[in-house]
DNA sequence: ACAAATTTAATAGTATTACTATCAAAAAAA
DNA sequence: TTTTTTTGATAGTAATACTATTAAATTTGT
């Protein structure tokens, strides 16, 4: 696995970013760092500025790469659902039972992901943190529907997407598929988050368990397509 | 329920304003106003300048109500929380049978306010709105941990708490109380920006399937308190 | 009703943020 | 080695997020 990510080029859409950063060292230098200064100080308190100096640059030539620090956010939160929706597809592609193979993808999707050796020197369990503080902010602004418009949280979708089919697939009589499966997602992270700083409204002491709680709603949710309380 | 409630005073921690904003008539004028304007233009666009303009008063006199528009947030959430648990302690009551009492907390929890008549003349509607957009937002930051501490999102975490209660009453031996009761809460409001932003990702287009999904989960999670994936 | 206390308005000012613009130096490509 | 591209250095602007001061208006106590 570790060698198929390493020759793989993640695409991210190209209205993210002014300049592409893999193009040059300056470009995944700011990435890199960006990622590592974001993780320490926060969304709210990083700037360009102080990024340019933590790296030796300038605001200016930073400003020549991204627009802004929000598409800078979009962009390196990207990156991170790239890498999952890799992760997803290497391993539960080849599962045959759709039942295990559904399984598999919570396991992933709420999971730590292992740091694994890419093309850009990324540390990802940083990239991780920030995805599980700040992605949110990333798409909770007014400016929401025209982004989306614009693909700015397609990678995000398809990864949706791919468990809800997995959901359909185990069962297609279930009701909310597409709500279930963005609920795994994002439950997780909001689980993750409440472990970190909230933990007396979360049971979730540990991946396992985070894990456990929500193969443990999947599951009862598909083999049991009806409820009492309707 | 109205004359019950037109009579009674949510108190808000202390620390969330310098000045209590209902002790005078600019006070609420800057929250009712407030609420207003951050529902139109978003919390980001939002400037304690442009509420001044609005309310033909200046931005240092909102300054003397509130220290900064985050802990202005966090004040007017507070306000939609204590107005939640309240209608969910009138709601639920009077219910004996347990199961019962949980769903109709479900309803309330993921339902839309009625607009009541309070001591404030706040929009509830727009409010909740905010809630939806802007909540995550309030707790996602650098330093959550601090004013946790400080008590800044007690009426949350106590609504959270009302849930869990239930939910244990149902099923003493279900293993994810905690994280059930913050998921249904949370969750609601992630489907509802879901349901407005991002339709393909979830199966809420209404307030009642998104009721239904969330009372489909909790009462299949509680009727099977083990399942076959572990 | 009047003085005292409190609240608000008006104005000014500061540091930081989020940029844009320009031009020269350095590095890379032809 | 010349040309093109990229980067650095510097300067500048409008807006934001405040703080401070003083005068005017309003409220309160007696």
């Amino acid at each position: 696995m570790e060698q198929l990510l390493s020759n793989i080029r993640i695409q991210i859409n190209e209205n993210l970013y002014i300049k592409d950063p893999e193009s040059s060292n300056l470009g995944s230098q700011i990435v890199t760092q960006g990622i590592e200064l974001i993780k320490e100080i926060g969304f709210e308190q990083f700037t360009f500025k102080k990024l340019a100096k933590r790296i030796q640059s300038t605001e200016s030539s930073i400003y020549r790469y991204f627009e802004n620090k929000h598409k800078f956010l979009l962009y390196i939160t990207s990156l991170y659902w790239s890498y999952m929706e890799y992760r997803l597809v290497i391993a539960t592609n080849s599962i045959q039972d759709c039942t295990q193979k559904l399984m598999k993808a919570i396991e992933i999707v709420t999971g730590t992901p292992e740091n694994l050796s890419l093309s850009l020197a990324i540390n990802q369990l940083a990239l991780r943190e920030i995805v599980i503080e700040e992605f949110t902010k990333a798409y909770h602004n007014k400016a929401v529907d025209d982004e989306n418009k614009k693909g700015f949280f397609q990678v995000y979708k398809r990864l949706v997407f791919r468990l809800v089919e997995m959901i359909q697939h185990v069962n297609k009589d279930y009701l909310y598929p597409r709500s279930l499966a963005s609920s795994v997602i994002d439950g997780a992270l909001h689980q993750h988050y409440l472990a970190m700083h909230f933990q007396n409204i979360t049971d979730c002491d540990s991946e396992e368990k985070t894990c456990q709680f929500f193969k443990n709603i999947v599951s009862n949710q598909l083999n049991l397509a009806t409820n009492e309380f309707n």
